[in-house]
Parts: C-alpha cells; structure tokens; sequence
DNA sequence: AAAACTATCGGGAAGCTTCTCGAAACGGGT
DNA sequence: ACCCGTTTCGAGAAGCTTCCCGATAGTTTT
C-alpha cells in the first residue's frame, strides 16, 4: 500500500483501500482497526461576514464566564458591583448588541408582531400602521408588515410566512374574497395572539376593534335626508365584509326611519376597486329613475363617484347629493368637498395594538367599538347658497 | 440533623447544615463531602405555549436521527428514497415548518431586509415598498418597515433596531434633517449591503436609486416659460436634501437657459411639512412683485400652495400657474388638475431591491438613475381656453 | 473553631437546525 | 475469503443566549 501511515499506530504494513468517502480516498488499518482519510489542508477561507460581538467575547476578554456577563448585562442580583461596571463598561467599549435570533429561539418569542392588511396605498391602512406601530414599539414589539392585495391565497400564504417567522401576535384586516377562516382557525389553535380590526371575521370568537360602521352610516343618509334628498342610492361594498354590511344596515334604517321606500335598484354591491365603483356609479345614474344623492361605502369610492358625475355635467350638490366613510384627506381637498364620516384610524391602530399585547398576558375576546363622526362639508349641502 | 439523607451515600449521620440558597436549606455531608439541596419537586406546570412541530420529533417518531430527516428535508442525496418518502409524508401530516430562528443563528443570516423611510402618509413611500416587497419576497426575503417621522434621533434608533434584529440588507431614505451619517458608516463597517434611493446621501459611496431630478426640474420650468410664466418661483425642498437641491439646480438653470433673471427672493426653502409649505406660500404670495407661477418640490406641497390660492381667489392657472413634483394620484383629482413630473415609483422599489440583492451577492456601488416625465395638466395651461 | 450563612461566580443544558465527518452494512469482483 | 467500492445513516458541533443549580470563598454565629 506504499507509504500511507496509519493515523493512529503510525505503521504501514497494515494499511489497505477502504472505499471512497465524497471523492476521497479513505483507508484502514487492519493492526488497529481504524479506518481514516488524508485530509488535505484546505484553505481555510475567511471571507465571512465578520463575526458580532458576542457575550463569549467579553467573558473571554475578562476572564469570566458567560453566564456572569448575561447577569450583568440582564441586570440579575448575585453580582459584584465591580465586575459589573467592568462588564458593562466592555460592553459599551465593544458595542454589544445582543442577538435576538438566540434569545428568541431560547424563549420561543421573537418579539415581532405580524401585520396583515389588504393594501396600503390608500389613507386608511398606512394610518393605522402607523398608530399600531407606535404602542407596539414601546412596548419593545417590531411589526413586520404583509399585504394580500385583496387575495385570498396572498392572505393564506402570508399568515402561514407570519406563522413559519414565529410571529407573537398577529393584528389582522381580512380581504374582501376571504370566506374560509381556517387559516385563522390554526393561528387560534396554536393559541397565537390575534386581532382582527375594521375588517373583522364574525364566525371566529376573537377580540377585535372596530368603529361603529351602523351608526356612521345612519347618521350619514339621516343627513341626506335632512338636506331634502328622496332617492337616496348605496354604492355598498361586499356583502362578505361585516362593514359593508353593517354600513347597508344603517342606510336601510335610516331610509325606514323617515318612511322613505326602500329601492334594490338603488343599493349596487362594488369589489373596493376604482374601476367596479366607476361601472356601478355609471349604472345608478343611468338609471330610468336616477338618485339624487348617492351614499359611498368609502372615500375613494365616493371620489370616483364624484369625478363620473363631474365629467356628466351633474350638479354636486344640487343634483347630486354625496357622502362617504372614512375622512380620507382627499376628501377636503376635493370639489366640492366631500361630507364624509370620520373614523379614528390613528387611534384603531394604537386599541388593536393595546388589545394584543393584553391578549399576550392572559387570553381575552374582548370586543372594542369607536366612535365616528359625521364631517358635513359641501358636496351634500343642498341648502347652502350657491 | 434528624431524617436527612445524603443523596450520595444515603448516609444520615454526617449530615449538616451548610448555607441558605436561593430559599432552600443546603446540606453538606461530612462522610462523602458533598454538598446538596433538597428539591421539592415542583408542579411541572405545563402552560406554555405549546411546542411546535420539530425535526426532533418527526426523527423520533420513525426512529431515526434528526441529520437524516434534515438531508430529507433539505432534498440532500445520500438518502434512500424510501425513507425520504416517509419523512416527507411524516412532515406533510405533522405540518412541520422549519424554525427560521434556528437556522438564521447557524447561517448568520434571517433573510429579513429593512427598508427604512421618513413617512408613509403619502402616495410614494407606501408604493415605493410594495415594489420592493414584491421583488424582495420573491427572493426569500421578509421586510421590516420603519420610519423615521423625519426625526434625526428616531432614524438613528431605527438604523440600530434594524442592526439588532440582524437583518441582511437596508433600504433607506433618509430624513431632512439627516447631517450625520455615522450611522449608516456603521452599517457599511459590518458590511450589510445597504442601498439608498431617493433621498440618498451623497457622501457616502454605496449603491442608490435616483431619479433624474434634475431633468424633471428643468422640463417643469420650461413648461411653464412657454407657457408665457415669467415670474416663476420654486417653493424647494430643505437644502440638505440632494433631490431638492437638483429640483433646484434645474429651475435655476431652465430660467438661466431662457434669460430670465433669478431672484432670490422668489425661492423659498421649507421643511416638507404641510404647515411650514403654508407658511411659505404666504410668503411668496405677499411679495410686492408676487410671482405668477410656482414650481413645488412636490405634489403635497403643490396641493397647498393650490388651496391658498383658492382662498385668496387666485385665479389657476390664468394668474398663477402651478407645477408639482412626484404624479401623486391627488394631483389628477384636484381641480384645476395638477401639472406634475411622474416619477416611476413602483420602479424605484423595485430596482432598488434588486439592487440590493445584487449586493448581496457581490459588492457594488453602482448607482442608477430612472427616468422622469412632465404630465401637463390644467394648473399650468395659461394657453387653454377658458 | 466548628457550624451555618452570604456573596459571587462557573458549568452546562436547552432551544432548533445544518453540516461535516465517520460508521455500518452491503455488493460485486477476484 | 478478501479487497475495494457504494449506499445510507448517525453522532456531534456550531451558532448565541438565558437560566438552573451547584461550587467556592469569605463571614458571622454559636
């Protein structure tokens, strides 16, 4: 066998092939029956990622172990306040940043709170973030932020990537398509912190924040009426969602409260795009009985409204009465400016936000209602002057 | 010492007292010398969360070792294909979901990329991110959204947060406010691939994505000259901004093209904030010698120098012509329509995130440039017919 | 001075995965 | 039977932290 030594006896005589390990030749020594490959020295090749500093790399420094630098830096009794000030001044010195990823794994908690929306182009979602996201932070929470852009299996796929990143809790507005919950049921089953806002899901027994869309919307058609309109359309959203359907409950009542009739030709259900609400408007003024005023289950819709009657030569608000939901800035801007009922987003994200982290400590299914407001403005005050 | 039984040698004569730990009595046994407590044992109290599926677990219940379930899971070779099957099968019915913890603190790595930007309020941060989402989670990558409020010290905050989390890559814009860029200096020392866009920071050589502000700057202004503006002013951005500074250098270059001369007077820096774009509006509008158009940094502003207009009566765009800067959807609504320079937002996510995964791979630092295009609209047209 | 404490620190496991290296078993020539 | 090769699997370390428990030295009490 030539000139191989065995490692382990250093001899020679007894040394035979052994098979062939990934590409290498690997041998055995029949004197102490060992079997063993030449390892040839590779290169050890640094060109990593230079290595964080580590509670391992100040224990060493210091000439301690780890487990007194995690009391230290955790702030535990059973420490000398020397060695203490020692640590913590190397710590500052190195730029210590403890690595979550290991903490996290240790204590099966990341810290990250999954956010889910259907969008966030539009005022509503990016506002309510931002609210959320305030209490969160303090709270030592990091938000990561998905959006199913109005998909059913976007949804599915992003709250199983929340799940597989150990999310803990998740702050939840379902998409108008979505009408099986079970991916929600097993965020529930592996008992994860959920809530659901303004887009909740009524079958699952979760705590949620909403406003008070039955109200807004009564308020908002008993406007209408007051101002002198009669035939009073709905450009609702979809029946799926327990906004729209709450919004259509409060405009039916309003309508019955003042004994005016109640026409199915005037309540169109939309999908929330700009182009289904542009093909229904179109189809309520062409109506043979046109309305005279319309009710829009949002702002944007309620804007495109506008800009279709607009672009008709209809008089807003003489010949038009309108009014949406949810005080987008737009609608102050716009002209005629749009009366609309306002909707605390801000604070909807900070009571979601609130109504998770005390799910976190002990389970809850409490339910929070907001209050909204009718912003009157001109496109629905018929008796203004001209 | 009574019924005390050295846990060693169960011996109960030589045991006695040694100390008060945590609570417990300690005992020493003189006989065998050791040292020992006696633990009541303690309720088991099983209420954590529970345990989520394992390799461990899928490995123990076939009654194999967690490296071949590993290889299985991975698609490794060296596995026989019967026993892949049955893992795999194991996996689907158990719904194992590999802990991404685990593996991000082995491979220094968690696939998390931060974008960091000073608002989403607006039209173009919020679809600035889902461009780069969409590319980004096609490769793998989670995204962690922070904003910085246009506050200095909370961008700082964030850049550590984002540090700490351990994430692979950022996505910045920085605040107005941004001076110092120690901050991302320390990013670039631990060499975490980092990419600027929009408002980019020009000390610093690290890969970016502009836009060509400059040109877009330049065609605005020369719109409004042929449209017969003489007296045209700019309500600019703060000077430590680049982008505001090119939008400036192409209104101070398009007038210097068309000989008309430039007065101080007629630029105005402010903040980017709502109230301060007032302020200056007034400001301008006041002027003994007030302009007859206003080229604004960008769409938000352009609104309210719009709607102070409309206040005062101001006639748009036949005694002051108006252009913003950035095609915010807004701008098509408002009326007059506003003329504006389109930028390609959803693109700047995108190239920005890909040119972040580039890095990734390989360090660059180079630096693109997309294109702008002047959208004419109604708030500029002094020629229409009124 | 022995007995009983207190104050301070270290060892090692757990949390979950991937990867490297080696072991074991089996197959086919001679 | 032996030699050499292939196929398939397992042990164990690394990645970083926290926490449980025990060790050790010094201090007070009897």
């Amino acid at each position: 066998m030539g000139m191989i030594k065995c490692k382990k006896c250093n001899q020679i005589e007894f040394i035979q092939k052994s098979g062939i390990m990934r590409g290498k030749q690997r041998y055995y020594c029949k004197s102490c029956d060992f079997h063993f490959t030449i390892n040839e020295t590779t290169v050890p090749q640094e060109n990593r990622r230079p290595h964080e500093v580590t509670i391992m790399d100040i224990a060493h420094q210091l000439g301690i172990s780890k487990s007194t630098v995690s009391r230290a830096l955790r702030g535990h009794a059973d420490i000398h306040e020397g060695t203490r000030k020692m640590i913590l001044d190397l710590a500052q010195e190195l730029d210590y940043q403890p690595n979550p990823l290991a903490n996290a794994l240790l204590k099966r908690q990341t810290n990250i709170v999954g956010i889910l929306v259907p969008e966030f182009r539009h005022y509503f979602f990016p506002t309510f973030i931002m609210g959320a996201q305030e209490v969160l932070s303090k709270a030592g929470y990091n938000v990561m932020i998905c959006q199913s852009d109005e998909s059913y299996e976007t949804e599915v796929a992003n709250v199983k990537a929340l799940l597989r990143s150990r999310v803990d809790g998740l702050l939840v507005s379902i998409t108008a398509k979505t009408d099986n919950f079970d991916h929600f049921r097993a965020v529930m089953q592996k008992e994860i912190p959920l809530v659901f806002f303004n887009r909740v899901c009524p079958e699952l027994d979760t705590p949620q924040v909403i406003i008070d869309d039955y109200s807004g919307a009564f308020q908002a058609v008993e406007h209408l009426i007051e101002q002198g309109y009669r035939r009073i359309a709905h450009l609702a959203g979809p029946v799926t969602l327990q906004v729209s359907r709450l919004r259509l409950q409060g405009y039916i009542d309003a309508l019955q409260k003042h004994q005016l009739p109640l026409d199915q030709d005037l309540i169109v259900y939309h999908d929330l795009t700009e182009e289904h609400a542009r093909i229904c408007t179109r189809q309520l003024l062409d109506l043979p009985q046109p309305p005279d005023a319309i009710f829009a289950v949002n702002d944007p819709c309620a804007i495109e409204i506008m800009l279709i009657a607009k672009e008709r030569g209809i008089n807003i608000p003489q010949d038009l009465g309108i009014v949406g939901f949810s005080n987008d800035p737009i609608s102050a801007i716009i002209e005629p400016s749009l009366t609309t009922v306002e909707q605390p987003v801000w604070k909807i994200g900070e009571e979601s936000a609130r109504l998770l982290l005390e799910q976190m400590e002990h389970p809850t299914v409490e339910k929070r209602m907001l209050a909204t407001r009718l912003i009157v403005r001109k496109s629905s005050q018929r008796s203004l002057p001209i």
